[in-house]
RNA sequence: GUCCCCGUAGCUCAGUUGGAUAGAGCGUCUGCCUUCUAAGCAGAGGGUCGCAGGUUCGAGUCCUGCCGGGGACGCCA
C-alpha cells in the first residue's frame, strides 16, 4: 500500500466512524443511575469529590440489588466511624422523594447501603435494549480517542505461526470493542516484508530453477526459508560434516554443491550471506529490478495470509509493511544524528560506557552485579560501530547497523512517526506476544528521547504493548514451535467445522447449506471464544498430536453455551410471532429474583464493552456474556415464556432483550449466532 | 544471573483495583426429556488463595524475601 492509498483509506475509515450508530453512554440506565446517586450524595454532604461505588449484589443472598459505599469517606476515618457518621445520612439521602421511583428499599447493613430497585425501573430499562436494536451496547464513551491497533503482523516468506494467530484474533476483537465504545479505530497489519529479505531474494535467484513445478510460489518461499535456517545451523555446527543431522546434510548436497568439508561449507555459506546482504542493500537503495522482484515475492505471501484471514472472517484495513516505514525511519535517524540524540557508538564511547559499568560494579550498585557487568561489557563490544540512541540507565537502542543498513528498531520508530502524521492517534496499541516486551520497552523509551511522544503526565500519545501468552503444547506446557503453530490452527478450524457439521448432516430438517454455514460459524466461534475467555496473558493449550483433545477443550470453553442461549431466545420469539408491547404498557407484576438478575446483567453490557476496550482485555466482556447466558438458560426452563398468563408479555420482552443484547455483544467478540443449533 | 508473566477447588479459570460467609465452568456423584431445542436444568461434594514476614480497622488483592512453572535478554523480527 502506498501513502496516497493509505490516506484515502484513512478518510474512509473516519467517515465510517461518523456514520456509526452511537448512543450517549450517559443515557444508558445504569450510568444514569450512578450519576444520580453521585449527585445526590455530593449535594447532601456539601462536597464535590465523592464518587460512590455501586456494586451488584445477589438479591436472594443480601436482600438488595446494589451495595453502595463511598470510598473517599471510608478512607477518612475507618469503617467504624464511617458506619456511625456517614451511613445514616446516605440512607436518608437515598430514601428521598426523588428516588422513590428507582429504589424500592434502602437499608444499611454494616458499611454498605443496600438498595433494591423497583420493578418499574427494571422493566423500563428494557426499552434501552429494545429501542436501540443493533445499536445497543454501542456508545460514545471513547469518542475522544483515536486508536491505532497493530495486530497480526506476520513475516513474509515464513509460516504464519501461533503467536500471529492469537494476535489476529485478539487484535481484531479489541478493534471491535474500541469501535463499539465510540473511538476511531485504525486496524493496521504491520507485516515484516523487509528484515532478512536479502536471503530470500538471493535464494530465489539461485535456486528457483531447482524447485519442482507443483510447488506454489508460497511453498517456494517457505522452502527458501527452510534452506536458509538449515545452512545457518550447519555453518554454526561444531563437529565435522558427517555429524550433521541427515536433513541438514541433504540440504547441503542439494543446494551448496561441492561443499565437501566444513571449511568449504563455511566459505560457500559466507559467499551466500554476502550476496544476500548485497541484494538487501540494493533493495534498500531502491534498485528497480530488486524492488520489482521483491514486490512479487511479497504478494505471494500476502495472498497466503489472506486465506487465513478469510477462513477466520477477519478484516485488517491497513496492510503496511516495514518497507512502508523504512524511509521515515532513516530520516528519523539522520535527524537524530544531526541533533545529537543518536550517536555513532565509537570505541571512545564504548570505553566511556565500560568505565561507567566498572564504576557501578565498584560501588556495589544493585543495578550492576558481576554477571550483569560481564554481559554489559560484551554488549558494549558488539555495539561499537553502530548508530545508537542512548537511553536512560545506560541502555542503548541500536538504530543502524555498522554496515549502514536499517534494522527493525529503525522501521518501528519510523512507523510511530508516520502513524502520527497519518492517523493523529491518541493511542497506538501493539498486540504482540510477551517475548517482545523488552523490544517495545526500549522502543517506547527511544520514542520519548526522540520527542516522538511527550513523556510523563502530559503525554499526548499513549504507546502500549498489549502482550499475550503463547499457545502451548497441552502435554509439555512448552511454547509451540513456529512450524506446528499455523498448521495446527488451520487443522483445528477444519476439524472443528467437520465436527459441528457431523451433528446436523443426517438430520432431514437441515439443508446442506444450513449445515455448512452453521458449522463454520460454530467452528470460528469456538476457536475465538477459547482464545478470548481467559485473561490473555495466560497461555492457551493446544494439543499437537491429538486434535480431539483440543476440540473437547473448545466444547467445554463455553462458546457454544452462550450461542445456545441466544438461539433459544430467538427460537422462542420465532414461535411467538405476535407484536411485542412497550415496557411502559405492561401491568405491574412482581419480578422474580432471576428476572432482576437477568435484566441487570443486560444493562451492564455497555459498561463491560467500555471496560474491556479500556483495559485491552476482551475476556472482561466474554465472561460477562457467559454469566448472562447462565442466568437465561436457567430462566426459560423455570419460567415458560409462551405459557398463557399475566407475565407472558413480561417474559417475552425480557427474552427479546436477551436475544438482542447477546447477539450484539457476541458479534463484537467476532462470534456469529447461527439461526438454530 | 537480570527483567517480565503466571501460581486460588482434582482440572481450566474469575475475584469489580483494599471490603459482606472466596465464586464459576469442566470432571465426579444424584435427579429431570408426553410441556418454547437435554449443546439444557436442579442438587451434592470439593479450599492452609504457592510459602514466610510486613502495612492496615480490614489482605486472595498492596510491600519485602523465598519456592515452583513459563518467557525474554541479537547490528533477527
Amino acid at each position: 500500500m502506498r501513502e496516497r492509498e493509505a490516506v484515502a483509506l484513512r478518510d474512509r475509515v473516519i467517515a465510517d466512524t461518523h456514520a456509526r450508530p452511537r448512543q450517549a453512554f450517559a443515557a444508558y440506565p445504569l450510568p444514569k443511575l450512578r450519576a444520580l446517586v453521585a449527585e445526590a450524595l455530593n449535594r447532601e454532604s456539601g462536597q464535590t469529590g465523592l464518587r460512590p461505588q455501586l456494586d451488584f449484589t445477589d438479591r436472594q443472598k443480601l436482600g438488595g440489588d446494589l451495595a453502595i459505599k463511598v470510598p473517599e469517606l471510608l478512607k477518612q476515618g475507618g469503617a467504624a466511624n464511617y458506619i456511625k457518621t456517614h451511613v445514616p445520612w446516605i440512607v436518608q439521602a437515598l430514601s428521598a422523594e426523588g428516588f422513590a421511583s428507582i429504589f424500592a428499599h434502602v437499608e444499611a447493613k454494616g458499611m454498605y447501603v443496600n438498595v433494591r430497585l423497583t420493578d418499574r425501573f427494571l422493566l423500563q430499562s428494557l426499552s434501552s435494549v429494545l429501542e436501540l436494536e443493533r445499536a445497543f451496547g454501542f456508545s460514545d464513551a471513547e469518542a475522544a480517542r483515536s486508536v491505532v491497533v497493530d495486530y497480526s503482523s506476520p513475516n513474509v516468506a515464513k509460516q504464519l505461526h501461533a503467536g500471529h494467530i492469537r494476535s489476529t484474533i485478539i487484535g481484531h476483537v479489541l478493534c471491535n470493542l474500541h469501535a463499539a465504545a465510540g473511538a476511531r479505530v485504525f486496524r493496521v497489519n504491520h507485516i515484516n516484508d523487509f528484515g532478512g529479505f536479502g536471503f530470500t531474494l538471493e535464494g530465489y535467484r539461485r535456486w528457483n530453477d531447482t524447485f519442482t513445478a507443483d510447488m506454489s510460489p508460497n511453498d517456494k518461499l517457505l522452502k527458501l526459508y527452510a534452506i536458509r535456517r538449515s545452512l545457518e545451523r550447519s555453518a554454526a555446527h561444531e563437529g565435522p560434516l558427517h555429524t550433521l543431522a541427515a536433513e541438514d546434510k541433504q540440504i547441503i548436497d542439494e543446494y551448496l554443491e561441492g561443499a565437501g568439508s566444513k571449511d568449504e561449507l563455511r566459505v560457500k555459506y559466507e559467499t551466500f550471506v554476502t550476496a544476500s546482504d548485497g541484494a538487501f542493500e540494493q533493495l534498500e537503495a531502491g534498485d528497480p529490478k530488486q524492488v520489482a522482484f521483491w514486490q512479487e515475492l511479497v504478494a505471494f505471501s500476502v495472498a497466503e495470509f489472506q486465506k487465513f484471514y478469510d477462513a477466520l472472517g477477519v478484516t485488517i484495513d491497513f496492510t503496511l509493511g516495514e518497507s512502508f516505514y523504512f524511509k521515515a525511519g532513516n530520516e528519523l535517524v539522520e535527524a537524530a544524528l544531526a541533533s545529537g540524540k543518536a550517536v555513532l557508538f565509537t570505541k571512545e564511547l564504548g570505553a566511556a560506557a565500560k568505565a561507567r559499568a566498572d564504576q557501578l560494579l565498584a560501588e556495589k550498585s544493585k543495578l550492576m552485579t558481576e554477571p550483569l557487568h560481564a554481559a554489559a561489557l560484551l554488549q558494549i563490544e558488539k555495539d561499537i560501530g553502530a548508530v545508537v540512541i542512548p537511553l536512560p540507565n545506560d541502555e542503548r537502542l541500536v538504530v543502524r547497523r555498522s554496515d549502514g543498513r536499517s534494522i527493525y528498531a529503525t522501521r518501528d520508530l519510523g512507523a510511530i512517526a508516520l502513524r502520527r502524521r497519518l492517523f493523529n492517534p491518541t493511542d497506538i496499541t501493539y498486540v504482540v506476544g510477551q517475548e517482545q516486551q523488552l523490544h517495545f520497552e526500549r522502543l517506547f523509551k527511544a520514542a520519548e528521547v526522540l520527542g516522538l511522544v511527550k513523556s510523563g503526565d502530559g503525554h499526548d500519545l499513549a504507546l502500549e504493548h498489549l502482550f499475550f501468552g503463547f499457545y502451548v503444547d497441552a502435554k509439555t506446557g512448552k511454547k509451540l514451535s513456529s512450524r506446528e503453530g499455523a498448521s495446527n490452527v488451520y487443522l483445528l478450524l477444519q476439524s472443528a467445522t467437520e465436527h459441528f457439521a457431523r451433528k446436523y448432516q443426517d438430520d432431514p430438517a437441515w439443508t446442506k447449506a444450513d449445515v455448512d454455514e452453521t458449522a463454520k460459524q460454530l467452528a470460528v466461534g469456538s476457536v475465538v471464544f477459547n482464545d478470548l475467555k481467559k485473561d490473555m496473558k495466560g497461555a492457551v493449550e493446544i494439543s499437537s498430536d491429538d486434535l480431539s483433545v483440543t476440540m473437547t477443550a473448545f466444547e467445554k470453553s463455553g462458546g457454544a453455551y452462550v450461542v445456545y442461549a441466544a438461539c433459544r431466545a430467538r427460537s422462542i420469539l420465532r414461535k411467538f410471532q405476535g407484536e411485542l408491547e412497550k415496557p411502559e404498557a405492561l401491568p405491574d407484576v412482581e419480578l422474580t429474583a432471576e428476572e432482576v438478575d437477568l435484566i441487570l446483567k443486560l444493562q451492564q453490557i455497555p459498561e463491560k464493552i467500555v471496560d474491556a476496550a479500556d483495559q485491552g482485555n476482551p475476556s472482561v466482556l466474554v465472561r460477562h456474556l457467559l454469566d448472562t447466558a447462565t442466568v437465561y438458560n436457567s430462566y426459560y426452563t423455570h419460567s415458560p415464556v409462551l405459557k398463557d398468563g399475566d407475565v407472558r408479555m413480561h417474559r417475552l420482552l425480557i427474552t427479546a432483550a436477551v436475544c438482542r443484547a447477546l447477539e450484539n455483544a457476541l458479534r463484537i467478540c467476532h462470534i456469529e449466532c447461527p439461526q438454530k443449533i
